[in-house]
DNA sequence: TATTTAATGTCGGAC
DNA sequence: GTCCGACGTTAAATA
């Protein structure tokens, strides 16, 4: 059965579904009035309330509140969970390795324990990255100024990574940063590492931001240390599909 | 009803129990057979497969396949959901406003069908935090050196936000910057942008990097900007209780 | 609202 | 395994 789901189960239908859920690689979800224990890299706990508990076959453990994108605690793939009674308490047992984190959820009260042996083998595809933007800055050089020459993508410098490594039509190295949102401080910051490392070693080094937009704070900072800024969207057209026509709903 | 759940139901099961869950501020969860497409800050499409489905009801909208921590696709709190029929295809949407966003998740095999009328007051107690760490230090200087004194906490300066701003028994600006875990290449650049806005200002300005340790990296370029570091873990003692006495469980 | 930064961030890629 | 940076990051605090 790809799907079992049993309402106020009793507390041998929950070992029983659970153990069943486990073996068969199935999703584990769980809606439960629970307490909360995690200590690993922080500490914290929960008291009681209603959640929704997902238990996934590569160890990833969820507990979701009724709101936020985010789980309230979690557990990352690769952990192990295990269902334990303990003092006549119902414990859900997460555990990973390293490193060494637990996480306890006592279940006071089970309203509904379900299981589902997903089957998936897809995986998504998206456009729109800053990756994207590099190639095709890469290919279409122009777009940041005439005379631009690319020379090497996600080049390792001695402090860190640079986006895009070129030169201008005076020979000057430039270093890009790309950014597909808004750029803030941070990114100033990086781009500034970036080109300070640089000059260590070639005397004319221009950065440039390449972004949709600049916040004003980075925008500032940009100015002063005599960086430069360059407006550019994220392309989220389809790949080209290896020279094929374009069709009509390209 | 708090909790209600339907195996393989049908397209009116769907309708109804979708409008009452989302009436009731329910949180709804389905297992379905499913196609999803995004289109907003980037653009994706996934094809069909199981996954689990999660509708808050503060809006927040989550499709999770059977591995991973995070979510394949989601819509942020304060999304709209609607449940729509199209084609003769069952499709849950849900809008993001600003900036604009749309998840469409073609339903073409629904096996359960559930929703959760949770109820909880309770919000997470965590300790560990880095806030935490700069808290530990104001109220205990010496952990930094002999004669530190702190001045003041998420000190505003001109490009950004400093952790924590101190004099040294000399007299040297010291400013501190936190990290509850290992610091990298980020986190020095950040400490150096803040000291070197600061060396604006006043003559003699030290940096010192606080962490439980350093990736070598971060290691080479803080002692290449003649900043410092300071061995410190992030506190997950519980909080004083209001100056109460300690008990034998603190 | 925009800005800035933390996060038990998670995830992937390179070395 | 460590290091490095992106992410449709999300979320909180602040101005």
């Amino acid at each position: 059965m790809k799907v079992e789901a049993k309402l106020n189960p009793s507390r041998d239908d929950i070992v029983d579904l659970f153990s069943k859920g486990l073996s068969t690689e199935a999703i584990v979800t769980i809606f439960a009035h629970c307490r909360v224990f995690y200590d690993g890299r922080a500490k914290s706990e929960l008291g009681p309330g209603d959640r929704v508990i997902i238990i996934k076959p590569d160890g990833s453990f969820l507990i979701h509140q009724k709101e936020k994108r985010e789980p309230v605690n979690w557990q990352p793939p690769g952990s192990s969970v295990s269902l334990d009674v303990r003092e006549d308490k119902l414990i859900l047992r997460s555990v990973r390795r390293k490193p060494k984190e637990i996480l306890e959820v006592e279940l006071i009260d089970v309203y509904l324990f379900s299981y589902f042996q997903a089957e998936d083998y897809e995986a998504l595809a998206l456009v729109g990255s800053e990756a994207e933007m590099a190639d095709l800055v890469f290919k279409n050089p122009e777009l940041i100024e005439e005379g631009f020459k690319p020379i090497s993508k996600e080049k390792s410098i001695r402090h860190g990574i640079v986006d895009l490594l070129g030169k201008d039509k005076d020979g000057n190295i430039v270093i890009l940063e790309f950014k597909r949102r808004r750029a803030d401080l941070h990114a100033v910051s990086q781009l500034k590492r970036y080109v300070e490392t640089m000059r260590e070693e070639y005397e004319k080094v221009r950065g440039i931001l390449v972004a949709p937009s600049l916040t004003s704070g980075a925008r500032k900072l940009l100015k002063k240390e005599g960086l430069e800024f360059k407006k550019l969207n994220p392309p989220k057209q389809e790949k080209s599909r290896k020279g094929r026509q374009k069709t009509l709903f390209d």
